[in-house]
DNA sequence: CATGAATGAGTCTTCATTCAT
DNA sequence: AATGAATGAAGACTCATTCAT
């Protein structure tokens, strides 16, 4: 009866949280439209006044994740001294800290990619693909101005993202870990792995 | 008579490795127990005179690999040579190695957790604890022995699961890098990150 | 100020010629709103500025298809000498001229009865009945005058009726057939068919 | 709970007479799969043990259509003595005959053309195709036989087309008129129509 | 042990309609 | 007049599950 928020542009930011929540914590396919509504506060029907479709609720998400890291990302080696040394070591920082500082989202975007559909799915992949060479060329440039050995420069970059995904997967804002020792000592661990002192 | 017996039990083995393939490609919930079916080549109502429900097809899945993988560790670590060192690089090797030749499985565990009933969920998380206790013991007797100086040593293993899980999500059997390739590096690179010269 | 006046108008205008294009293309149920208003370029909302619902758009393609026929055929043959032969060739002619011209709106009218309201269909099935009576009517008297042996003055009417509603669903201004052949040969065959010489 | 019928022939065949009667008298887009499952007195979801979705039952039946009346006309003009005249009024008489007494069936085909997926409307369309051509093939062989001006071979086949699809809008079982007066009736007006001498 | 028919709850989506702005 | 956001009912279809045969 009463015609509850009317305002579209809250309605959509109520609608994404909600979707963030829900998707991460029951998965994108196990999780109702009915609910999304219902923690809006909404009906199911009024949706559709914001979206065409259950998997928009999804891909928007996803873009957003990779859009918001890879601009993070740029912007913190743009802030950072340009040594590649520091240039590496701000781009850990933000890569561990958004991992864990967003892990719902991050963690959707690691496990629903199968969801999405085909033109969706390139789409968020090339974001991927683009982060995994940014990544790389960082441990490249920092492995070449240390004279370290790098044993294999692509796996390296698997590692480090392995462990933003694993964060993402565990990381409790007050759990038994801080959030800045969580990033100095992967940050550390990452060098090593290198062959980079410290 | 015979027959139907060996039939009964390659039917349950059928509808086994029908379901690790949906449930790899597709997720638990969006794959439908109509295509698990057909593909085993049966209609959907005989899946129930080898299941109680579709949950048991999945909980299967992951308490198999989960003790399949605690098994082929242990097994590893007994059959090397009796130093920590041995030890660690037996268990790095079967560690990523099963995460590789079992991508499909060991990526299903890693993603449906939440998919199952609690009680279920339980075993599952009991085993994930113990193959971590199991790893960051190895951890810490092989940093000890080199007189290493880790500097965490949960975070330390969580390292060493994210690389299974990671290995896992894109590992292909002919794909850019050999198996032995992988292990080998990674090996390597866990001990250079827990500040061990190779 | 007269602009808006003007483009209210306007705006019936196409919400009609819209409505008539869609409800022949796809029928008055698998019609939305929502085509419509996209049609007219206007939001659904707005519709209900100018119709007081849905059944409103068909009503109206309805009422407005038998008055007009109605009062056509009536000015043809006042129009027409005032003889039986005449003024049933005039309505001939305006019979099958019309449901030629206007097939969409005549295709409508004879599918979508059962999608009106009670009330409405009276409305409609009473113009319907009484444009019947008024062809009745013309057939008995150029049957009387030529002393014709028509079998049965009301399935003879009934056969032009369905030349009519025949000719509405399959002539395009274009097609095969001008359509003064049409008329005429129909013409011709209805007065062959009452036994009537030309 | 009770697993009511159980007999997959007999519900199909109710499926079919259910959604012939509903679609007769709502129309197609009108007609909800709630509706047919209810009279045939089972769950919604049970009709798709039957049918792939809705459009398979209307298609089910324009189909059928067409091919009784391509098989019982050929009956009939096999039956007949095999002079043209003899023929033409057998087809006639079971032209006429079929549309009275499978209205709905008939009305059906008629009006839900454009509810057909574009495969299914070419596989009716065909056979509407099919059924003209024999018919105009009728009218030419009578027409040359008598020696008879047919107006226009093609028009004139559309004429008794019209009137079977009239027919089939009105008729009823215990109407005003008799089935045997209106076959003779229309069969007769058609000859004269030809301008054949009856 | 497999089948096919049934259930009933649930899914996403579309729709006509209302109404504050 | 037009808009955009809401409603609530209804739509087709899918699904896990049951069970007589």
């Amino acid at each position: 009866m009463t015609k509850a928020i009317r305002d579209g542009a809250r309605t959509k930011v109520a609608m994404r949280e909600a979707a963030t929540k829900l998707f991460y914590e029951q998965g994108y396919e196990a999780t109702s439209l009915r609910a999304v509504a219902g923690a809006v506060g909404i009906q199911v029907g009024s949706l559709y006044n914001h979206i065409k479709g259950k998997d928009e609720l999804l891909t928007d998400i996803m873009i957003a994740v990779m859009d918001d890291l890879l601009l993070l990302v740029h912007d913190a080696i743009d802030a950072a001294e340009q040594t590649p040394r520091a240039r590496f070591e701000a781009a850990m920082d933000c890569h561990i800290r958004y991992h864990a500082e967003h892990a719902r989202k991050v963690f959707i975007g690691n496990s629903e990619l199968r969801a999405l559909t085909n033109g969706d799915r390139k789409a968020v992949t090339a974001r991927r693909r683009e982060y995994e060479v940014l990544l790389e060329g960082l441990v490249r440039d920092v492995a070449q101005e240390a004279g370290a050995d790098v044993l294999d420069e692509k796996l390296q970059t698997y590692a480090i993202l392995a462990l933003g995904a694993h964060v993402a997967s565990w990381y409790k804002p007050r759990g038994a870990f801080s959030l800045a020792h969580v990033v100095d000592t992967y940050t550390r661990m990452s060098l090593r792995q290198m062959g980079i002192d410290e």
